[in-house]
DNA sequence: CGGCTCCTTGATCAAGGTCAAGACATGTGG
DNA sequence: CCACATGTCTTGACCTTGATCAAGGAGCCG
C-alpha cells in the first residue's frame, strides 16, 4: 500500500480518521495548516530528525510507524516511544525551546506532514483549547516516562518484557490471529526493554516454552494475556 | 529557621525571590492566588500527597525540600525528582486529568502553599503566558525523564552515581566548602540512582578512595568535579 | 541505659552482559 | 542457477555486575 506521493493528505479528513491533535483547531486554522504544511515520503530506515539538532517544525504521522529513540555513549539505541498515524512528533523540543532529545527513524515506509515551527507556535499561542490539549499530552507522556523509570530501576527483564509485549498490543493491536501488528527485530525489542538482544531471544523462547506466546520469525502471537499481565506486575 | 506559621508568605515577594511560575501571572491574578491559597507547614517525613490519589490542587514550595517518588511492587521507592523553593508540584496530574503518579514527601521541614485545582485551571485557561510557560515546564521535565530512561537502561551504577552527584550539585548547590547542600540518606541516594543502598555505600567509598569526593556522615564534598563529569558520561 | 535508625563490610549467588560460532533467510551479481 | 555477502536469529560458554543476606558498629534520643 505505497501511498501516492502526489496526493497530499487533507488535514481535515485526517484529523477525523486518526483523531489528531488538530481536532482542537478551528476550521480556519486547519485550513491554514493545510495550506502551509508540506508532506513527505520516507522509506524504512530513513531518519526524520536527529537528536541534538534544533527542530524547525513538528511532524504529524499520516501513515506508517515512526520510532523515537535516544542514542547511548556506545551507540546503542534506547527506544522511548513509537508514533503512529495521527500522532504528533517533535513538539517537545519546539515548545521547550531545546534541541531534539530523540532521533526519529522510520520503522516502516512513512508519510509525514510537516508543520513549520512558527506556524505551530502561533497556533499554540492563539488557541486555548489547542494549547490545553498539548499540555495534557505532554503531561501524559511525562507520566508514562516516569512509570518506565520505575520499571527500569526495579523490575527484572522478564517482567519488563511481558509489560512491553502488552504495551505493544495496546499501541498497535493484534490481528485476528492474535499476532502483534508491528514488526520489530529482536534487537529493537531489546532496545525498548533496555537489555541485550540475546537476553530477549532467551526470554521470548522461555515465554514460548511456557505457552504464553507463539513465535514465527518476527510475528509474535499472544496466547495467555492474563498470565503476561501477572508477570508484568503492572497494575 | 523554623518558619512562623502565622506569617503566610506573600506570592508577590515569593515569586520574585524564588522565580516561581507565578511570575507569568498578572498582578490581579497574583492577588487572586494570594487570596485563595492556603499555606501549610509539614515536618520531615510528612506526606503531602499519595500516588494514586486524585489531586485537588497544586502546591508551591515556599521553603524546604520535597521528595517526589514512585513506589515499586515491593515497596521500594524510586525518586523521580525533588522540588525546592519556588517549584510547582502536583500540576501534572491536574492538567492531564489523571491520578497523581508520584508520592510527595517532605525531605526537610517544609512550608507549602496550596492552590485549589479550579483556580489553577482557570488561570491556565485564561492566561496565555502562563499556560505557555507550563507547557515549557512539562516538556522540559519530559526531556529530563527521557534522559534518565537512557541512563537507567544503559549506564553502569558508577556512571549514574557520578551523574546524580553532579545533578544534586546543579539542583542544590555546594556550600563554601564544596559540600552538597542537601542531606540524603544512603538509601535515598540509592533510590535516585536505582540500586541498593549497599551498592551506593561501596561506590561512594570507592569514589572517596579515588579522591573524587570526601565523606563525613551525610555530608558529601565534591573534590574532582571534572573527573566526576568524565565518569558520568553525560554531555 | 536500651532502643532506634542509619551506616558499613564481608560473603555469596543469580541475573544478565559479552563473546563466539553457527544457522537461516534474503538478495545480489556473475 | 550457483556462489557469495549481508543481516538477523539462535545457542552455548563464560564472567562481571550488582542484589541479597547477615552481622556488627556508630550515633542519637528519651
Amino acid at each position: 500500500m505505497k501511498p501516492n506521493k502526489n496526493k497530499i493528505p487533507n488535514c481535515i479528513s485526517c484529523s477525523i480518521t486518526h483523531k489528531t491533535v488538530f481536532n482542537h483547531l478551528t476550521p480556519d486554522e486547519l485550513d491554514q495548516i493545510n495550506f502551509e504544511k508540506s508532506c513527505n515520503y520516507y522509506k524504512r530506515g530513513d531518519i526524520v530528525f536527529h537528536e541534538g539538532n534544533r527542530g524547525n517544525g513538528v511532524y504529524c504521522v499520516n501513515s506508517g510507524i515512526l520510532k523515537l529513540y535516544k542514542t547511548g555513549v556506545d551507540g546503542k539505541e534506547q527506544i522511548i516511544r513509537f508514533a503512529k498515524p495521527g500522532n504528533l512528533v517533535g513538539f517537545r523540543s519546539i515548545l521547550s525551546d531545546e534541541c531534539a532529545c530523540t532521533t526519529a527513524k522510520a520503522l516502516e515506509d512513512l508519510v509525514l506532514c510537516f508543520i513549520p515551527a512558527n506556524l505551530f507556535v502561533e497556533l499554540v499561542k492563539n488557541n486555548h483549547n489547542f494549547s490545553l490539549f498539548l499540555i495534557k499530552l505532554s503531561c501524559k507522556e511525562l507520566g508514562e516516562s516516569n512509570k518506565f523509570i520505575l520499571d527500569l530501576a526495579q523490575k527484572k527483564i522478564r517482567e519488563r518484557l511481558a509489560e512491553v509485549l502488552l504495551l505493544l498490543k495496546e499501541n498497535f493491536g493484534l490481528n485476528k490471529h492474535g499476532v502483534l501488528q508491528v514488526s520489530l527485530t529482536r534487537e529493537e525489542i531489546a532496545n525498548i526493554v533496555g537489555t541485550a538482544k540475546e537476553t530477549i531471544i532467551r526470554e521470548l523462547s522461555e515465554f514460548k516454552k511456557e505457552k504464553l506466546i507463539e513465535l514465527a520469525g518476527r510475528k509474535i502471537k499472544l496466547i495467555d494475556i492474563k498470565k503476561l499481565q501477572r508477570i508484568s506486575n503492572a497494575y
